[in-house]
DNA sequence: TCCAGATAGTTACATATGAAACCATATTGG
DNA sequence: CCAATATGGTTTCATATGTAACTATCTGGA
């Protein structure tokens, strides 16, 4: 019989990864579904249009799309839920017909004020089991890996 | 105005844990796809059958649901899926009706044979750019961070 | 000016996914 | 022995998602 090669799961790293993923994200999303209502393609949107200051014009729903690794068809989405919601504005761009700056509505922004510290306490608690030089560490390596792949849309 | 709590997307771990997540397992489900027709969780099915011993009678597909962290379901459609390629087999388990022992048919170890070498050389690029240790300080932090998580369903 | 792309965004379609209902078999307590 | 319940596994249904097609607008060059 031919010496197999043997690949075990439990050591795969993206395995792991991709489990460790799925458990939190899945965790935050059900937080974010009971307590506001939001999907978190949904709570991406406004996470990003929380960041804009008080006077500017808004984001287009591609500068949306570049901020939050999602893609048009996500963004398009999760924006014409948030509409129905009222929980963000969409207005004309002055100049170019295609384009809407999104922004937060007052509704919006009150449940941005909420969910940010929940948000927060949320990554606080899922970091809880590392000591401080160990979240530094983390995230320099998620930091590293991240840069390596994202040239290499093929992954030869 | 309020003092906004602010929350930088780039800068939130799940959202960046998440983002990496879908980059690897994107480029690698492509690969499976491309290259042998196989879904994740196909693979995922066919990578614990594959290391079940020569003598022993297979595996459930609860017990496959249990080293995969997959849910009955997707295991269940997987596993119908694989069954009419003929890459895997089952059979009736002698005393419980309801169980089924599930294996490895030729043709699948023979496919299973090809995809190990080509995920380890995946998961090789993937690590290229940490060094030894960063890849074993990478591998020390996810333990711990699934450690952590496994026990909170709820994740107060 | 006007046409050939490029870009913003939406829609349609086909597939994937999750939750819950469901069927069959096993087990357990009375 | 037999109900009540638990377990293995599949199916159904409703929703989510990705790809590609589509509309509308804009830009740049002949």
């Amino acid at each position: 019989m031919p010496s197999k090669a043997q690949l075990d799961l439990d050591a795969f790293t993206p395995y792991r990864l991709s489990v460790l993923t799925n458990r939190v994200s899945g965790a935050i999303a059900r937080h974010y579904s009971d307590r506001f209502g939001l999907t978190i393609p949904q709570w991406r949107v406004m996470a990003v249009l929380g960041q804009i200051k008080a006077g500017a014009p808004g984001l287009s729903a591609r500068e949306v799309a570049d901020r939050t690794a999602m893609d048009k068809v996500q963004v398009s989405r999760a924006v014409a839920t948030l509409l129905a919601a009222r929980r963000i504005t969409r207005a004309a761009h002055a100049r170019d017909g295609r384009v809407a700056h999104l922004a937060l509505s007052a509704q919006g922004l009150a449940i941005y004020n909420q969910v940010v510290p929940f948000a927060l306490a949320l990554e606080k608690q899922f970091l809880s089991v590392l000591t401080a030089s160990e979240c530094k560490a983390f995230d320099a390596l998620l930091a590293k890996l991240s840069g390596g792949i994202t040239d290499m849309t093929s992954f030869t």
